[in-house]
DNA sequence: AATCACTTTGCACAAACGTGCACATGCCCC
DNA sequence: GGGGCATGTGCACGTTTGTGCAAAGTGATT
């Protein structure tokens, strides 16, 4: 976000007593003469006294800001096959991402992130409270929010995310900072690591009022978004790279026959987690809290993710996947 | 509409069972790619394998066809002065196009009429009983709508269109046909004249099932669409010109100080109606039928409207109000 | 198989658009 | 009062997009 768009957040969030700023009154007058009366910058400009290049500008202002929102919504009949089956195999209303097989896979969690941000945009409300858990994917999808004006929302951090090692994540309250400065919206974050050595620390942690705070709003969550992690092939996400796991942990995980995690809580294939021992360590929501969620979104992006993923839906955690089309694909497929 | 679309539409109609035309699929993907990932138009028909050209093609199909929508959402407390003044003043949603003094009025009704178009998209609905008026005003938005689909709604004449001269206002039964078509709905024609020239021939005809069946098609109306007639200053409008009334109705109409008409009802100043003798002959819907429709749409283009429109207010005839900027002034400021 | 009516495609060109850059304007602090 | 900084503007350029046109499908009919 450039600092100019930032001052006139401020601004704006300073209750002042300016009826309109004349700069977003103009990109509102733009963004209708342009979007709903089809004419050219070029005449927008002369009605407005000012260059094509400024309407330029406004109109990209406008729709950053959320000012204008572009949805688009294929009529229930006519969904494309991928994301029906996917409805009624695993009971989740399925986003694919098309992708082909030109592109590479950084490109596609660009892109699954852009979109995942975009699709985001018109769920959130007023009043809400958002969990929102840390990952690459979140971070990736962060990165791309469209800012929409909200009251008294809140954005709540699911898990914590400290770590014994120096793998500098400054970057879970990065993720959150953006997506209260998106929807306006205060920010609670988690000051604890993402795991406990001791389950007793935890216990008593949990039982100090700063914590039991955030572990309130934690239940009163009105909507939850996470990726997965997934030990399966090829590359390890970050929760089983990044040093928050020992060489002894990991083994445990193996043992249990963990194929993934949601906000730093791990699950069996069959959904099934209540009895691995590192939860009990684990600073992520109980899932069957998780669960009681309204809207619980999951972003999901590349093949590797598939098995966690598949232990995810198993365990009923999500209501909305987003996920590329490849992934969907393999998700369908071979199951 | 290209006889292209005409096509597509009925096959859509037909209800077989090839589960996605082709065409339409790729419409989605590329509008996903283009509005929600942001790629180039290049980009898009590399993945899709075809040409730029086709790509553009298939975008401008998808934001005709309703595929994409792009809503443009002034958050309440930043609505430009005007159109909370209106809502003050007059009790209606105001929806005020912007247009400055440089465009002529035959481009003012143009511009009204699209955005008017694109306004009603998203509020039409499943299962809607639409009633629609005619006159230039709705003529010109009838030629803007983007479609949209819907299930089991229908477009209902408000008001007969008959008349004794030749002027040839078949164009009433082709605004009908085009709202059905936008909307996949079916179209009820009123098949009387405007005016009776006996109040008795009216209650014959009233009492005969035919015309009892638009009656109570009508008095089910969920939305109502309609512009205004005006009697004041400059150009008479359709009603008052186009031989619908003689010489002695015209006087009658300025005896009682009429100052406008919905559907070819009319009414005064002060929004009262109920004892003015030419409204027993005219086809239109009793205002008061009218006044319990849940969604009451009001377009109106051009400042020698605003008397017809003032008394429009005064009776209530409306919930939502789209008109161009210099009529919204005159409203909100000579009042 | 040939014809016809009609739709769809890609090309080429013109129009419309985004953006780096240099300059203007306003504001604060010294 | 002047220098420094932040913010906004218009120009110029390269890129992206819309569209008329001719050619290539498509499918029904003879």
């Amino acid at each position: 976000m450039s600092p100019a768009a930032q001052n006139g957040a401020n601004r704006a969030n300073v209750r002042n007593s300016d009826p309109t700023p004349p700069r977003s009154r103009d990109a509102l007058r733009a963004a209708q003469m342009y979007y709903l009366q089809d004419l050219t910058m070029n005449a927008i400009a002369r009605e407005l006294r000012t260059s094509r290049s400024t309407v330029s500008r406004l109109l990209s202002m406008a729709r950053e800001t959320g000012l204008v929102q572009i949805q688009i919504n294929n009529p229930l009949d006519r969904a494309p096959a991928l994301e029906r089956e996917i409805r009624n195999n695993f009971g989740v209303d399925a986003h694919v991402v098309p992708v082909t097989d030109l592109v590479s896979d950084s490109d596609v969690l660009d892109r699954v992130a852009i979109q995942a941000a975009r699709t985001l945009g018109p769920l959130v409300d007023s009043n809400a409270i958002i969990g929102v858990a840390w990952g690459s994917t979140i971070s990736a999808v962060s990165h791309h929010l469209t800012r929409k004006v909200t009251h008294d929302s809140t954005i709540v951090q699911l898990n914590g995310a400290g770590n014994t090692q120096t793998t500098g994540i400054t970057y879970a309250s990065e993720i959150l900072r953006r997506f209260g400065a998106a929807y306006g919206a205060r920010v609670e974050q988690f000051p604890v690591p993402a795991f406990f050595d001791h389950a007793e620390t935890k216990t008593a942690m949990w039982a100090e009022r700063s914590v039991k705070r955030i572990l309130d709003l934690q239940e009163r969550m009105t909507m939850a978004i996470f990726g997965v992690g997934s030990t399966g092939s090829g590359i390890p996400s970050h929760v089983y790279a990044g040093g928050y796991l020992d060489e002894e942990d990991l083994a445990i995980l193996r043992r249990n026959q963990v194929v993934g995690d949601v906000a730093t809580v791990f699950f069996r294939a069959d959904g099934s987690h209540s009895d691995i021992v590192l939860n009990e360590r684990s600073t992520g929501p109980d899932l069957g809290m998780l669960q009681q969620v309204r809207r619980r979104i999951c972003v999901v992006s590349g093949e590797s993710k598939i098995n966690g993923l598949r232990g995810a839906l198993a365990a009923g955690l999500a209501t909305d996947l987003i996920l590329d089309e490849r992934s969907a694909r393999t998700l369908v497929h071979n199951s």
